[in-house]
Parts: structure tokens; sequence; C-alpha cells
DNA sequence: AATTACTTACCGAACATTCGGTAAAATTTA
DNA sequence: TAAATTTTACCGAATGTTCGGTAAGTAATT
């Protein structure tokens, strides 16, 4: 049989599991052949740029997923700011595979990865900020309230994803999600 | 004259600052070396399970800090609950530089530490629960208040840790600690 | 006090292994 | 056949670890 090409979607996949668990350093080659299925070198022959370039388009991989799933759902006007809430948090529990799964911000902003990927590690960070700053106005909070509440937002996502995996229990992760959805909606 | 031996403190420093910086596998054994003073051999002569005794040193050495330093200062029965807690936050500002340096749990908590430190970094976690669930009770909350409460100022610091590093703003962290003092005095 | 034995603290060099990366050949599509 | 994709085989460098050995201190013996 001729090996039939791995198809891009995979290899993404692949990519992103073992940088998302193991950071940038502790990813090896070995470790990113494994999980796409793909030989060293044929890694090489999709990212000629090695290692790097994986990570970046780890990187993209992911910031497009969630601009087309979390960010999407969160500013679609044709709902209601109370249902784009319920439903963008929801994408977001898929994202951390409720509470499983680490952050790529986090597993890439150790010092050896965080020089790398500092611009786009801020751009992410900043993208979040701002939708959920956006959404916060639509919810009628004032502009320096939906300013705090956005900002909580990103450090409470952190903060449980960490404690979460510390503690073993991911319980910690959905009771964040839960509150915030609580504070946002005044319940 | 024979080598002088080089201190403990300053090795468990040299090797706090790098495990904290880089992670367990991001750490090299030239990098441990070169943040101690000492050869990778001598290294081996002080723990001769190699890097692995290292990183537990530094929990260890971490540990005995926090208890010793924040833990004790929000524990003193001696002076008032909100003298305890003021106190506690600088000193946990010093034990994060302000922000500018990042939690060993979250460093050592991607998978290949994980497995190795998991039982270090849970009973960490819980100790630090433990304490500002105490702390609570003191300020008069009720038991789940002060459960939540407590659990939330883990997440916040973690949280705030991250978002700090990735937005390049220490500030970040100033006010997630400044906001868990509000909380917990009510202002 | 002098000799002997042992221990501590360190280091250079070598170990096998793994690292990220490359060249060339094999295989398959078109 | 020409182009694209994957593989085998390999490389130098770096990894964590161990070995052999040195210099200096301590303890015990005489």
């Amino acid at each position: 049989m001729r090996p039939q090409k791995v198809l891009d979607e995979e290899i993404l996949t692949g990519l992103t599991k073992v940088f998302r668990a193991k950071g940038y350093e502790g990813a090896s080659l070995k470790d990113l052949s494994d999980a796409t299925g793909l030989k060293k070198a044929s890694l090489y022959h999709r990212f000629p740029n090695g290692k790097q370039e994986m990570a970046n388009a780890v990187l993209s991989h992911l910031d497009y997923w969630v601009t087309n799933n979390v960010f999407k759902t969160l500013l679609n006007e044709e709902i209601t700011p109370q249902t784009r809430l319920k439903k963008g948090l929801a994408e977001i529990k898929r994202l951390y595979d409720d509470g499983n799964e680490t952050c790529i911000f986090r597993a890439l902003s150790m010092q050896a990865g965080v020089e790398l990927f500092e611009e786009q590690i801020k751009n992410g960070m900043q993208e979040w900020i701002a939708t959920f700053f956006n959404l916060g106005l639509a919810l009628n909070f004032t502009k320096q309230e939906a300013e705090i509440m956005a900002l909580q937002v990103l450090i409470e996502i952190q903060g449980s994803l960490i404690v979460c995996k510390g503690m073993g229990d991911i319980k910690i992760f959905e009771t964040a999600v839960q509150q915030i959805e609580n504070k946002y909606l005044n319940t």
C-alpha cells in the first residue's frame, strides 16, 4: 500500500495535542511524529522551518477555531447577549475539553517559548478581552465595569485550568465557567 | 585550597530560579549548573538522584518559605485578621516578585512534570486553600463563603500570573491581589 | 603529635541516548 | 514522465547521567 497523505486537519490536531500538553521545549519531534503519524522528515516537508513553524501553525489553528466558534458565538448579534453568553461559554468548555485540556497560551509562555510567541500570545489574550468587553457592554454594563469583567474572565479561565490540573478535579473549571455566567447575568 | 562548599541556600536559589522560569523539561543541567555555580557532576554529588531530586528540593524549599512567611503571617493569631491579610498579601507579592516570577506549581505541572510532582502540587494547593479558608472564617464569613473565596484566591493568583506574563503587564497581578484584599475586607 | 584512614566537595571527561535537522531515495499521484 | 509526498538513513550537537580522580578537611590510631 502506498502511504496515504495525512490530512492537514489530522496533523494540526496531533500537533496541538502535544504542544498543549508538553509546551514548546517539552514537545519533541518524536512526540510530534507519533501524534501525527508522520515521520520526522515528513513533518519537515510540511513545516520546513521545523518545530517553531509547527507551534506557530498550532497557534494559528487554535486562533482560527476560537475566532470561528467562541468569538463568533459571543458576538453574534442575531441572538440576545444572554444566549450568546451561554452558547459561547459552551464553546469554551469544548475548547478546554471541560477542563481536561490546558490552554496553549499557558503551554507556550514558559521561557524558551515565550520569546518566540510573545506577540501571538499577547494578541490572542487581547482578543479574548476585547470580545468579553463587547459582551459586557451589550449586557448594559458600563465601560469600566465591562473592562474589569473582561480581564477577570481571562484570569478565571486561566487560573481555574491550572488549579484544575493541579488538584486533579475538573469540577473547578466547570464551576469557574458557571460563575462567569452568573456574573454577567446578575444571577 | 579545598574547594569551598557552595552554600545550600545559594544552590536552592539558583535551582528555583531555573525551574520556575523553564519548567521541568526546559531546565537543562547546563542551566542548573550555570545558575548554581556548580558543575554538573557536583550537582550529582549533592543530588544523587539527579534532576528530579533537584526539582523536589525546590518544591520543598518553596513550601518551607511559603509556610514560614505567607501562611505563618496569614494565620498569626496575635494580630487581627485584617492586618494578617494585608501582611500576608505583601508576602505573596514578594513570593512572585510583584508578578515577575511564575508559580512553581504552574512550571512543574506540564506533562512529564505532572506525573512526578502530582502529589506535592496537590498538597501545596490544598495548603493554600486551607489557609485562606481559615482566614475567611476569622473574618466572619460562613463556611460556604469562606470555602468558595479560598478557592477563588488560588485561581486569581494563578490566573493573574499567567495573564500577567502573557500580556507583559505586572499591573494585572497587582490589581488581582488588591481585589483579593477588597473582597475579604468588604471594601 | 604524627600517622593513618575516611569523608566531603568538587571537577573533567566520557557514557548512552535523544535532540532537532538534512539528504537522498522510494513511493504515489497526476 | 513530472511533481508531490513519505520514508530510510544519517548527522552533529545537546541531553541527563556516571566514572575516575583530586584536594582538603575530619576522625581514629598510634
